[in-house]
DNA sequence: CGATAAATTGACCGGTTGGTAAAACCTTAC
DNA sequence: GTAAGGTTTTACCAACCGGTCAATTTATCG
């Protein structure tokens, strides 16, 4: 007995192994088809058990989902985070569209259960929407204009900033398909190189004061 | 007897209000759940009838999703339809994004729909994609990339731009409870001037060409 | 009006869903 | 080894799923 949260004691390598197999399977079955299209038993097939097998880590269908949007969520605001009210504007801007861009590349699954969480009205993480994530971009949507105001970058909304900076990059992810769908052959390797030189070039110009006559 | 599509018969009154009727609600609940995790009772429900009765007008859940779909597809490719190859850039430009901005607010259950169906691997819609879409898409950034030559705008790679143009303005629609989350009430009426202005300038500033000093 | 076709309903079907109970099976530590 | 606790499985459940059917009700029209 004593199954996942294992009381006050530590848990078994089994225990370790097994939840990680059964959040990784869930991952690609969530992404794929949002909350209430996922089912359990394709989940616990994917992660190579039977579906009771999986119930014994994880009570309910929702305690797994929720595991992994906590998990998602955290390093999901890492960027954002990193982004630095002393540095040069110029380079931060220019470093958080690649770090967002690299996310979308190396993490398509979390983006996209990210995507089908908001789409479907947030209905799990709405209080982390209005909570930590509102006070995070007030405060750099502050950083922003206060590079606007000393001059450095031309004056614009900063919170229409980060959202056309968030949309352009999780695009990548989140619209995959359709991006394939239309590039074709055209991209095998070279996507996501092109794909960040476009977007910085995009920003830095469109950010750029331009200098006195 | 005699359904839908009444073989060569025209429809019935009745027919025509209870099928838009229904379209109207499966949106609603294809929007929010995707194809999945939607239920045909769920839409009789909102639409204020029985499964049955539903089940007379549509054969099956995916015979509403395709109809639904085909409708949203025609009305999605119209704004970049009209981009012209011989208007002026800086006006074609700004006036698709006002376009692609408007279907936003006007249609954001449709912009869903259609983001869910992409996000979820475009399993009905796949062939739209690799066919009309991208045929569409390749004409105008031949269009975009005539527009660089002749010195008109910055030298860019079209495809980007153009997926950068759809991902910043589907953003409000996709995204919709995470916008209103961040912004809080800043942005009652505001909201949807107030992305168009930034947007518009993003990308006509970080298209000119810089005057040769 | 009456007849004919269209629209609606309730009862139902086989399959799937999220989740449970209990027994059988392994691991581990002494 | 053996006992205790951790793990896995089999069998099962009630609710729900997409969809069918026959019977009933309603609209249409001569």
């Amino acid at each position: 007995m004593i199954p996942r949260a294992a009381k006050t004691q530590r848990r078994t390598r089994i225990q370790e192994e097994k939840e990680e197999k059964i959040l990784e399977a869930a991952l690609d079955v969530f992404s794929a088809y949002g909350f209430r299209g996922a089912t359990i038993d394709q989940i616990a097939e994917a992660a190579g058990m039977s579906k009771p097998n999986l119930l014994y880590y994880f009570r309910t269908k929702e305690a797994v989902h929720r595991t992994l949007l906590d998990r998602m969520l955290f390093t999901w605001l890492e960027p954002l985070k990193a982004f630095d009210a002393d540095g040069d504007p110029e380079t931060e801007i220019r470093s958080y569209i690649r770090r967002k861009l690299e996310m979308s590349r190396d993490f398509p699954r979390e983006s996209r259960l990210f995507a089908n969480e908001i789409l479907q009205g947030a209905p799990h993480i709405e209080d982390e929407l209005t909570g930590p994530l509102k006070a995070l971009v007030d405060e750099k949507a502050q950083v922003i204009r206060a590079w606007a105001k000393a001059g450095k970058i031309v004056r614009c909304d900063p919170y229409h900033l980060i959202f056309s900076i968030w949309s352009t990059t999780q695009h990548y992810a989140d619209f995959d398909v359709q991006v394939r769908a239309v590039l074709g052959d055209k991209a095998g390797e070279g996507r996501f190189e092109d794909a960040a030189r476009y977007l910085e070039e995009l920003f830095l110009r469109g950010l750029k004061v331009e200098k006195a006559p």
